[in-house]
DNA sequence: CCGCGATATTTGAAGCATAAAATAAACCGT
DNA sequence: ACGGTTTATTTTATGCTTCAAATATCGCGG
């Protein structure tokens, strides 16, 4: 192997861990103070955010296939935190919804979602969350020109 | 939300994507070019590098849990990579190892592997892959004192 | 040697995720 | 209006992943 190799597969790994580990905490947390999971989580956060959105627009922003999308959906469907109606100028699509009940829960745990992920990263001195933060902006850039094509769909 | 908070969080979001570019290509290109899949392949990295290795041991080392490896070498033993043999000292553990096929299929997706990850992180410079790697190993500590329970097990 | 706590692993239920195929509706050039 | 292509979504099959409970074995104190 050659050391260049030897170089990007290391980096590689420490990045995967950092993210595996911190992933895993939000996960744990997610699940034990409020019975709900990361990529439910992130549905109800990108909803509030953006209010109405469709199916597609949806899994487009979570970067995750349309098909995830129908089950995750149909769980917090399921548990009244979110509508799915068809919309009235394209029956092809589902304008999925957050309800007052789902906007409320998503509120409750956004506050402790951020607080837990400040105080992993607070580690870090703010120059070396801003450096990093830098350093990460410029991998993204690189990794978007390689190939449009990023991952799932 | 803090300034703090959200600053972190921005930079929380910006690791996860990038880690989740990265994986999901070499997701695909393992699909793609070899029919198997990441897991399986850390699997076989881990075998390929520490030669015979108990479940426990092997779902420590790669941060999953002990139900989770039982499937993946259970998938891997089909496909007559690798075998698990009860231990002679200890009748409770397992002792999984690569077959000769395992070890000739790791050896040639590695190299693919590797070169991937190579050209992923190539459109940094050297310093830059440098400061990122010495960033996230600073994150990383920070992570480990933070709670010595780091995610799954 | 007995019993009890610790360790190693598997099983089962639930959810997450993808890819590929199937539906269905919209769009578009002619 | 027709036919073909694209777009939106669901379905199906397969695999990954966790957690919690169940099994089995080990090791040790008494």
């Amino acid at each position: 192997m050659r050391q260049e190799d030897r170089d990007a597969v290391r980096l590689w790994l420490r990045l995967l861990s950092c993210t595996n580990v911190i992933e895993g905490r939000l996960r744990t947390r997610l699940r034990e103070r409020f019975g709900t999971t990361l990529p439910q989580f992130d549905v109800l956060a990108q909803l509030e955010a953006a209010g109405t959105l469709t199916m597609s627009e949806l899994s487009r922003r979570l970067m995750v296939s349309n098909g995830n999308l129908t089950g995750l959906t149909g769980r917090l469907a399921r548990e009244g935190l979110l509508t799915r109606t068809a919309s009235s100028t394209d029956r092809r699509a589902q304008l999925v919804r957050l309800t007052p009940a789902g906007r409320r829960a998503l509120r409750t745990m956004a506050v402790q979602h951020h607080g837990w992920v400040r105080s992993m990263l607070g580690g870090l001195t703010p120059q070396q969350r801003g450096s990093l933060h830098a350093m990460l902006g410029r991998l993204h850039d690189t990794l978007e020109r390689q190939y449009s094509t990023g991952g799932p769909r």
